[in-house]
DNA sequence: TCATCTGTTGAACGCATGTTCAATATTCTA
DNA sequence: TAGAATATTGAACATGCGTTCAACAGATGA
């Protein structure tokens, strides 16, 4: 069902459509451009997808199937509270920059994706408290949506991160020990003491908590 | 040099054009979706901005100018730790969705801008750090630059947030106390006592920063 | 061997886009 | 008020796009 060569056509044709669609966004890429990537007419393309429309489908579906199976093998090793993390350790396509593009105009496979990612999240965290690895909180599912989303948009902002601190998130870093530090450092940091003394918080729930408190019955 | 009406013809094709950006990206608004918003003609929005290249420029720039203003404001209020705070107290929503939008693709008037953010946090955390009120850290800047792109990053996300916790961070949510707690409860809990219990910090510093420590002498 | 089907091409079509331009309306200046 | 400058229009143009389609190549199966 398929040549001699490396992948099938209709593969070429996807991931080149992933990495022209990450480096330059679905309307900022042609099928010709496409076409020529994966060394193919540009009538092939349609011939096999259909439409530009459900061709980006097709690639939404499949990186959403490469970042479950990544999801799935990272959630073991303690990173699971940074979705990101998750893309460093495994060579994959371009999934991660795909994703960081894709999040951003509104797709509903990656929105279930997200979803997904928080409702794992919510799991996890759950685990961690029983065990005594994570703090407990009244707010449970907000949390794990609030630090889904930190992770996902630092994603999403990586070049501005790149440029800030000198770390690009979308690769492995782990290489490079000082910017391991430079961007772990300071979120461990964060994520285990904060960084608002008491009486910061104290001022700041009553300024903007407060006469929210006995409305806190029901959540999600 | 205008007529009777509200605004200027030049302002109400930028207006225009910030609102149609903001709702559907640069490339997927034409020059006469936001003629047509403006009320006036294709040809015009040419003949006073030169291009769509220039128009969005000066929408950037524009956008720049509101935000420098409103965050000026905010600094006092104490809300400056989130900037998405900023445009929630003054009513410029749709200079957030445009920056929501264009935080993405790479604009260098952008990037000034967030380094812009970035900067004055620094000097608001510092002065925080000196009164007592934040917590000191070694990696001032980084942290600084990530919590930034936390808040920046719920900004660009704030379709996917509102769907998983029901708060619009892109309109003034003040008045709703309940999404006010779901929103600000948890961030206001990891800002001041973070998640991750002790041990588990440790377990994790030891995975990531360990072999990083000691290459640790400069920063930025 | 012949017919059939799938993979593949590349020219062509229709459409929406950014932009140009000559013409007209309006405002400003003196 | 006369003339110049500016604001504004809308038709026209060129381009690049997604898509269609007739044609061909190569494999498959009887």
């Amino acid at each position: 069902m398929r040549s001699t060569d490396d992948r099938s056509t209709v593969a070429r044709i996807r991931d080149a459509a992933i990495t022209e669609f990450a480096a330059n966004g679905v309307d900022g890429t042609s099928i010709r451009t496409i076409a020529t990537a994966a060394g193919v007419s540009p009538g092939l393309v349609i011939h096999h997808f259909g439409s530009k429309d459900e061709l980006r489908v097709a690639c939404d579906e499949y990186v959403a199937g490469i970042i479950r199976d990544v999801k799935g093998g990272a959630m073991a090793s303690g990173g699971a509270f940074d979705v990101t993390a998750a893309f460093r350790t495994v060579g994959e396509i371009p999934a991660a920059k795909y994703l960081a593009r894709t999040l951003v105009d509104g797709s509903p496979h990656v929105a279930e994706l997200v979803d997904e990612i928080v409702t794992d999240a919510m799991k996890y965290v759950a685990t961690g408290v029983e065990t005594g690895m994570i703090k407990p909180t009244e707010h449970e599912w907000e949390r794990a949506a609030i630090l889904t989303i930190w992770g996902l948009g630092s994603l999403v902002l990586h070049e501005h991160l790149e440029r800030l601190i000198g770390v690009d998130i979308t690769s492995d870093f782990s290489a490079d020990p000082k910017a391991t530090s430079a961007y772990m450092a300071p979120i461990l940091e964060i994520y285990s003491n904060g960084f608002l003394t008491e009486t910061t918080v104290q001022i700041l729930r009553a300024a903007f908590v407060d006469a929210a408190t006995e409305a806190e019955k029901e959540s999600t």
